[in-house]
DNA sequence: ATATTATAAGTGAATATTCACTCATTAATT
DNA sequence: AATTAATGAGTGAATATTCACTTATAATAT
């Protein structure tokens, strides 16, 4: 046999979808093989280890979406624009594939502290920035910063996650504009 | 009958900040041993495996927490009060024992979905409630109440998370304040 | 008071189980 | 034939759990 890639897909989608419904502790090589139909050996000629796997999936997923938002947020316009694109970007594709956006979601407290995604490409940091250039510019008013990146990334962040949690049902596209009002209204933002 | 010493609480005390620490998974019985200075049996009298016993202090603590939570929603405070007062509460209770907040905060998609605290004690469902309520005695102005719960819920669990992680120093109980009128902004609520 | 008994809790070595990882073998491709 | 990849039973280290025995405390009897 001689088709390693179409094998290496099968694999990493198989492990994100029973990372994201279980958590990588508790998803076995065992059940990533026999769900991907494919040895447990294979999994070893593509990574050093089962966690070596997940965490190169996470922070490929991650960096994936935070070049994504970097390009949205480096393009000129105005702070409250800037937002919306982002919270729909995010909303937008979090509505494409749910599991590999549980698995981001679900994943961040599973690696050792020493494992890092690239800081540039790191969405809290991304956002976090965002914030303080719009602070610098007056475009908002807010004291404390940092506790305002907080309020707004679990602002936005808390919709997807109900609806992993099935707290919320169905898509979430259509609210991406209600909730970037609630950011701009959290950061006293004046049109 | 008989009350010999008891280890429980060491043991408890013990396995909550492993649990906060490293994640249940991640913690062993042995660790849990040594550091509360007890046998690797001990911890059997007490209970039926170390999952139920991640368990069994989860939904104690996340339902001690409930109770203080539906005593002050239930007191006949008005809308904006009861908010602020349980966002105080809540961030109290945090700067009091983070490490209890850590395992709680941390824990919760760490158990099958089959497990779950009372409903009536959920701190997500209390809020949730209190939203709907509001809704209704036209308190505040929103539709889809699910969505600005989650909003809600997310806004106010974020600066405690990013505690956890480092991303804000100190304490928050000062910045309770802070936080309550960003949800009462979110909510559209008119004083 | 004192002794006796009952019981819950503690102990830790022994055992069972889990599970990531390996490698000898087989199969396919060139 | 040689090379490359795939397989999955086997391995062993890590870990959870058990259990026969010990100990401390409380309840009861003397």
């Amino acid at each position: 046999m001689s088709k390693p890639i179409t094998k290496l897909e099968s694999i990493e989608k198989t492990a994100i979808q029973l990372f994201a419904s279980y958590g990588i502790k508790q998803v076995t090589i065992k059940e990533i093989a026999s769900k991907s139909k494919c040895s447990e050996g294979a999994l070893y000629r593509h990574y050093k280890s089962k966690e070596e796997m997940a965490w190169e999936l996470y922070k490929r997923e991650v960096e994936i979406f935070g070049k994504k938002l970097r390009n949205i947020l480096n393009c000129g316009l105005a702070f409250p624009d800037k937002l919306g694109s982002a919270v729909e970007l995010f909303y937008k594709l979090f509505d494409e594939d749910q599991t590999k956006f549980s698995f981001i979601l679900l994943s961040k407290y599973n690696f050792s502290k020493s494992r890092k995604i690239d800081p540039g490409l790191n969405p809290f940091n991304l956002v976090t920035d965002l914030i303080k250039i719009a602070v610098k510019r007056n475009e908002i008013n807010i004291d404390n910063p940092e506790l305002y990146s907080a309020m707004i990334l679990g602002l936005v962040l808390q919709p997807p996650t109900f609806v992993v949690s099935k707290r919320i049902k169905g898509k979430i596209g259509n609210t991406a504009d209600a909730v970037t009002r609630s950011c701009l209204k959290v950061l006293n933002y004046k049109r």
